[in-house]
RNA sequence: GUGGAUGUAGUUCAGUUGGUUAGAACGUCGGAUUGUGGUUCCGAAGGUCGCCGGUUCGAACCCGGUCUUCCACCCCA
């Protein structure tokens, strides 16, 4: 015997009660996809790594995992590289695939790749699982699922608004309480502009995005740390210290990015935004916040972000405008703007909150007991029948006792047993017994169909 | 990738400064009850103490390595 099998760091095996629960999520946020319009598409689990590397930053690049190529690997490799034990360059050399990181990427993939095809504005969405070779902690897996919906070719502000009625109406039908976060990254280019750090918009953003963590000073010392000028980190102090609700911030912020063409232009789409926004009627809580900078750094304007107000778990949903994410591979003019639901962490959220719990996991309404081959003809029929009516139904495979199958029905939790035997045959009837009741009457096979509609399937 | 914790029946956890045969609860299975589950009673099975090595007369316990999970950074769904 070898040691116990496993799976590797980072992944999950999903058990019965664990899927009904994801499917639960999922068909949840591809009710809502459908119900504004978008379509599904699928890609590969791997891309050529060429798709893949640069898009993300370094960072990102890390963070691929690499699929070592088949056959002899090592052919096109020479002895000074293999010595050289540089690691990047020998990947280079020996995978020419990856498996996905995010689904983003490979839409725009798809979508530069099959244009021809593709009427536009194109509105998909895409629910598969992505990896990333990441430490592995509570809510960050190596191997988790997204649930993306984006719409391509097209400007209007009204996706944006669009995206956030969809994540809106998603975690409202899910029961689960957030705040929807906005930023633009206009507005954080303005503000780097207006600090006179172009350039270091990165350094920026990545600092103050941590501002709710670790405070004023801390970002300050971050900032100073990455060589920003004490001038200019006293300029960003009165924008960190914005207040008062989202048109006062946006006045505020014209005032002081008046000098930056656009960071205007990036208040000016907030302003759109935020007024289709305030006729909505949201059940969730909308938010202007300047801090929200992180995301992979091919966003172009609004940036998302959604946040669980009840457990903390970082954001169970994000996502953005990009313009030209399509222009990497080689069709320019193409703007993108989209959102991805995390579905792993929206999984522990509602586990997290107890909402599962009322969940009725039942595999089947009805078993039927198997009393053996003589009455197997008998069951049969009935299970039949009850099928016809879409009355989820099984009948227990071995003629075993009955203690027993009604133990299996019991912690399957069917609700409903049929008891078919002799005596049942004899009168040509069935028993039905009423699990949560304990009751059971005897029903006669011409009245079960009446009496299926009457009592089964009350759930739904 | 950096730093720090963690790991004992299926599950949650006990286990004395290192000392004989590693325990409990819950769960599972069987019986009380051969046509009645969820309650009760009785009984049983189930562990190479994560894995590999070291120290020791002797290791679940001490040391090293490794893997897992978790926490903080980095970054992110």
């Amino acid at each position: 015997m070898s040691s116990k099998p496993s799976i590797p760091k980072g992944t999950r095996d999903f058990s019965t009660e664990e899927m009904q629960r994801r499917e639960y999520i999922f068909d949840t946020v591809r009710q809502v996809f459908r119900l504004y319009g978008y379509q599904p598409i699928e890609t590969p689990a791997m891309e050529n790594l060429s798709s893949l590397l640069g898009k993300y930053g370094d960072e990102g690049d890390k963070l691929l995992f690499r699929i070592l190529n088949s056959g002899d690997y090592l052919s096109g490799v020479n002895d000074e590289e293999l010595t050289g034990r540089d690691s990047s360059r020998m990947s280079s050399k020996i995978c020419e695939k990856g498996l996905r990181y995010d689904l983003t990427v490979p839409f725009a993939r798809y979508v530069v790749q099959h244009r021809d095809e593709i009427v536009f504005p194109f509105k998909r969405y895409q629910i598969q699982p992505v990896w990333r070779a990441d430490r592995p902690q509570k809510g960050r897996y190596r191997e988790f699922f997204q649930c993306d919906v984006d719409v391509i070719g097209s400007d209007s502000l009204l996706n944006e608004y669009e995206l956030v009625k969809i994540i809106d109406e998603v975690f409202s039908r899910l029961r689960i309480s957030v705040v929807i976060k906005i930023n633009n990254r206009k507005i954080l280019s303005g503000i780097a502009e207006y600090l006179g750090e172009s350039s270091r918009i990165t350094d920026i953003t990545v600092a103050i995005d941590k501002l709710d963590k670790i405070g004023t000073d801390a970002v300050n010392e971050e900032l100073r740390a990455k060589g920003l000028s004490d001038d200019s980190v006293k300029k960003l102090q009165p924008l960190l210290a914005l207040e008062g609700s989202t048109p006062e911030k946006l006045s505020q912020l014209e005032r002081i990015l008046s000098e930056s063409a656009t960071g205007l232009k990036g208040i000016e789409e907030m302003r759109i935004l935020f007024s289709y926004i305030s006729n909505a009627g949201l059940k969730g809580k909308v938010e202007l916040d300047l801090t929200l900078a992180r995301g992979l750094n091919y966003y172009t304007g609004a940036i998302i972000e959604v946040k669980s107000v009840d457990v903390a778990i970082g954001s169970i949903c994000g996502g953005g405008r990009y313009d030209n994410l399509t222009g990497v591979f080689g069709m320019d003019g193409v703007s993108g703007v989209g959102v991805s639901f995390g579905a792993d962490r929206i999984y522990d959220v509602l586990n997290h909150l107890g909402l599962f719990k009322e969940m009725v996991m039942s595999s089947s309404e009805v078993l039927v007991i198997n009393f053996g081959s003589a009455e197997t003809a008998y069951s049969l029929s009935v299970v039949e029948e009850l099928r016809k009516l879409s009355v989820n139904t099984e009948l227990y495979p071995d003629a075993a006792k009955l203690k027993k199958q009604m133990s299996y029905a019991d912690s399957k939790k069917i609700p409903w047993i049929i008891i078919a035997g002799d005596d049942e045959i004899k009168s040509n009837s069935l028993t039905i017994k009423n699990m949560s009741l304990g009751t059971q009457e005897k029903v006669s096979l011409g009245d079960l169909r009446t009496y299926a509609e009457n009592n089964f399937r009350k759930s739904k």
